[in-house]
DNA sequence: ATCGAATGAGACATTGATGTCTCATTCGGT
DNA sequence: ACCGAATGAGACATCAATGTCTCATTCGAT
């Protein structure tokens, strides 16, 4: 009977990234409840938003940690973090595209610490050789969002197989779409 | 002194692409006219987004005919249609991002069409020994869009150089991050 | 089985965006 | 320099979403 609200929250991330003028309405039909139920958990729109804000913070750090970056080959630690990133996704893509995450004209702290965690794994790589150095650590983890949201999305749709979700990112990211002359 | 309804629209892709609830007055602003000047040229909203559908399809049929996908090489082919979608890259964001192009249930007829020609590019350079086998079409397709917008973002948020734009996403969709092992 | 808490559905007032209109001003062509 | 067309600014009515409320119902715990 209680209403999970996780579940509302990740509902509400997957309908609004694809749909980001969907109604409070709209939004509590796609988390299965009634729309008086979701304005008693989340005050209105923005507090909704902040909400995820919040959530997704939470969960992406919560991934980052787990796929413990520091460990091992940089290659490997990136493989790790698509796949543990694999169930935040939809509420990553949400956080990348909604731009309400902006408080102003800086960029919200708690945003940024992701960045700098995610842009460090690409500069270690590339001090350690694994990764080549022509391509920035900041586009590299632009494109790593971009990915990842791009993934998401083929899934959802049914273009991608939900269980080929991390090798086709990580494929693609690593190893891009070229065929290697080497192997 | 007389608008330019191109220019208007890309600037409304633009703004749009970033914050999907900006207001019409807020567009209005951001392409430099008043709420009263977007009212006469586009009815209402809906008008508007169906102004940035066609344009936008327009342009990346114009994008994909002026690459010439079907000459040389796939690898090259691909480098040129990232060069030729570079001005298109806000409008064509706006087309993936915006799922208003779905009428109903079923895909929009013209997006489908591009859709097939991108997808096609992907499959010509698998059969041809260029790309790998063991990311598909579709796959490859739905990332070469994701890459575009991020790299759209990345650009305008000043992450990226602009004279980077067909570099970054070009050699990351080719090439991965990965340092190669030969050369 | 009972009771209390939470929910869903709907009514309602409020708010903000929308779409239309007018009018003064500016621009472009002649 | 003149005239017509287009624009910007603002006023205004309308409409849709929002936020709040009530009440019957359902769920879960005891």
């Amino acid at each position: 009977m209680s209403v999970d609200r996780t579940q509302v929250l990740h509902a509400a991330a997957a309908l609004l990234t694809r749909k980001a003028t969907a109604t409070m309405d709209e939004v509590a039909r796609a988390a299965g409840i009634g729309r008086a139920t979701l304005h008693r958990h989340f005050a209105g729109r923005d507090a909704l938003v902040r909400a995820l804000e919040e959530l997704g913070l939470q969960e992406m750090e919560g991934a980052l940690d787990r796929a413990a970056l520091d460990d091992g080959p940089e290659d490997e630690a990136l493989r790790r973090l698509v796949a543990e990133v694999e169930h935040v996704a939809p509420l990553l893509s949400f956080l990348v595209t909604e731009n309400q995450l902006f408080e102003g004209d800086q960029q919200h702290v708690g945003w940024a610490r992701i960045d700098a965690r995610v842009s460090a794994l690409f500069r270690s790589g590339q001090e350690s050789g694994a990764f080549r150095i022509d391509l920035t650590p900041a586009w590299l983890t632009e494109a790593f969002y971009g990915l990842v949201g791009s993934g998401a999305w083929a899934v959802q749709d049914g273009r991608v197989a939900a269980k080929d979700f991390q090798y086709m990112i990580a494929e693609l990211l690593l190893g891009g779409a070229r065929r290697s002359v080497e192997k």
